[in-house]
DNA sequence: CCGGCGATGGTCT
DNA sequence: GACCATCGCCGGC
């Protein structure tokens, strides 16, 4: 039996209060001929759409953005640097158009590899879970989809924030606000955490 | 362990 | 024609 996906009003909700929230939860990732492969989100930054100067919504609704001007709860995908995928999730509908971007996650099932970091940041996430632009604004709320987003039956994970990683061509007010969300205690986490534990002396 | 850099192609001006 | 929400290799310490 299939984990339940989460329902669309989720993702209809302001979208930082969205980046938060899918901190724990599932994606559930099924192709032909393929297990079904099941990863749990541990990282993630919030894009706020039109105002936001580090948001590919910022130019309005562009042939790339347009997804995220249309109804939350769809899926996102583009390409950088011309060889690695980033999937999104679309948060708010209409004129904000915000949208998260999924940085990393702990493979729970179905991966052929045992690394614990073979999700570790958004090329590695997209790579590892086959997902490209031909996934593009599949619907994350139904569980016929090629992706879809469950909850997980787990605590409330203690969560950490940080500035976006990448975006120093924004301005100096937005390059500094802390979007990015992570799982203060998980070794899948990519980048850098805000306060790395020391290492103790060891005897 | 850390910083620098190159790969590679779509997107927008 | 410039830029880019990345990754992993390489060399220096």
């Amino acid at each position: 039996v299939k984990p339940t996906p989460l329902p669309r009003s989720f993702f209809s909700r302001d979208t930082e209060i969205v980046a938060r929230a899918l901190l724990g939860k599932l994606i559930l990732r099924q192709a032909p001929g393929v297990p079904v492969r099941i990863a749990r989100i541990v990282e993630v930054e919030a894009y706020l759409g039109l105002l936001d100067l580090a948001s590919h919504a910022r130019r309005g609704p562009t042939p790339r953005a347009k997804i995220m001007f249309g109804p939350p709860g769809h899926l996102y995908v583009y390409l950088i640097y011309g060889m690695y995928h980033c999937m999104n999730f679309v948060a708010k509908a209409g004129v904000e158009a915000g949208a998260v971007l999924i940085r990393a996650a702990e493979p729970v099932a179905g991966f052929a590899s045992a690394d614990h970091r073979q999700l570790s940041g958004p090329g590695k996430l997209c790579r590892a879970l086959g997902v490209t632009r031909a996934e593009g604004g599949v619907d994350l709320t139904s569980a016929d989809s090629p992706l879809y987003v469950a909850r997980d039956r787990a605590r409330a994970p203690r969560i950490a924030r940080s500035a976006r990683i990448g975006i120093d061509y924004a301005g100096d007010d937005w390059k500094h606000r802390e979007l990015r969300f992570y799982v203060a205690d998980s070794a899948a986490v990519s980048g850098p955490r805000r306060a790395r534990p020391r290492t103790p002396a060891t005897s």
